[in-house]
DNA sequence: TGGGTTTCGTTTCCCATGAAACGAAGCGTC
DNA sequence: GACGCTTCGTTTCATGGGAAACGAAACCCA
């Protein structure tokens, strides 16, 4: 958008948000249209994929979604068949949550599909600067989790 | 969260994605507090404070948000006499729209408070830092929205 | 052992958002 | 100037997602 130069558009923030969004757009319609998966089912899969199997608490910890949001992903899952619980011997409130056979599988075929993806989207930069956008948003990250962090010790008080 | 490290943690999109979220968070609960103003309507006033009178079709370029957002921001602002409506002879259909007094007065509020605020969040960077990040999100924005350009041009054919 | 408190998961409710349908005005062409 | 086609704004509708309320299980401590 040349010519546009409002205050606005020179916004950190703005920026990170549309750029953000932009990227967010181009994975979930991919394999939303290849998997039938939405972000959040995406992400649970994801991880237990990798992990193994975990309780929702812990897969809200490893995804930083929203306990209903986890809830939801994983009943989806659970009724596509990708997923299956079994008791948590050690806590009767929790189930164990594991992919089933067919989540196996489709994880296989999604994190080749993932990288790809990626990889064009980000072919723009060079391996140097993605490793520092890495970088870079994982200290704005923190350092706004700090924030917050203090902010309820605060509220505590 | 030390020892967390799935793949999905080291996925790039997903940490644009929760940093962005992040910092949004924050940003909108300061001038959610201050200003009773939620994203849409902060950016229509940003906008607008800095350009003068536009049309939503020119709102809706200019902040890349969908029209029928930028339709409702105007409304509410338009409510809290924030802003104000006049006929647009070149073209019936539309309306330019603009800041009231009162606006423009809560536009020279915001923009010191919101200065503030990213200097807050982002001080953990340094100035080259920062001017990094802005490249780098702008180059992968540009790549996202060219490569959705020549998707749409696909389409047409 | 029993009452109070905390934690896990689930449900319910509400709001924000975007897609699609729509009227109204402009544009172009004949 | 009448007809279709496009564009602007608005409304309606469906969906996603989070906050708050809730039941059930676990923990704690006397």
């Amino acid at each position: 958008m040349p010519g546009t130069t409002t205050r606005l558009a020179d916004f950190l923030p703005y920026r990170l948000a549309i750029t953000s969004n932009a990227v967010s757009g181009v994975i979930a319609s991919e394999y939303g249209d290849r998997f039938g998966l939405r972000v959040p089912e995406w992400r649970v899969m994801a991880v237990l994929g990798d992990a193994g199997r975990l309780t929702q608490r812990q897969l809200v910890r490893a995804t930083l979604m929203d306990k209903v949001a986890v809830n939801r992903a994983c009943k989806q899952l659970e009724e596509r068949g990708m997923l299956a619980r079994s008791p948590n011997a050690a806590d009767g409130r929790s189930h164990h949550l594991a992919l089933t056979d067919d989540g196996v599988s489709i994880h296989a075929q999604i994190w080749p599909q993932a990288f790809d993806t990626t990889e064009r989207i980000f072919s723009c930069l060079s391996e140097a600067e993605r490793e520092m956008l890495r970088r870079t948003l994982d200290k704005v990250f923190e350092a706004v989790a700090d924030r917050e962090a203090r902010q309820s010790e605060n509220d505590e008080a």
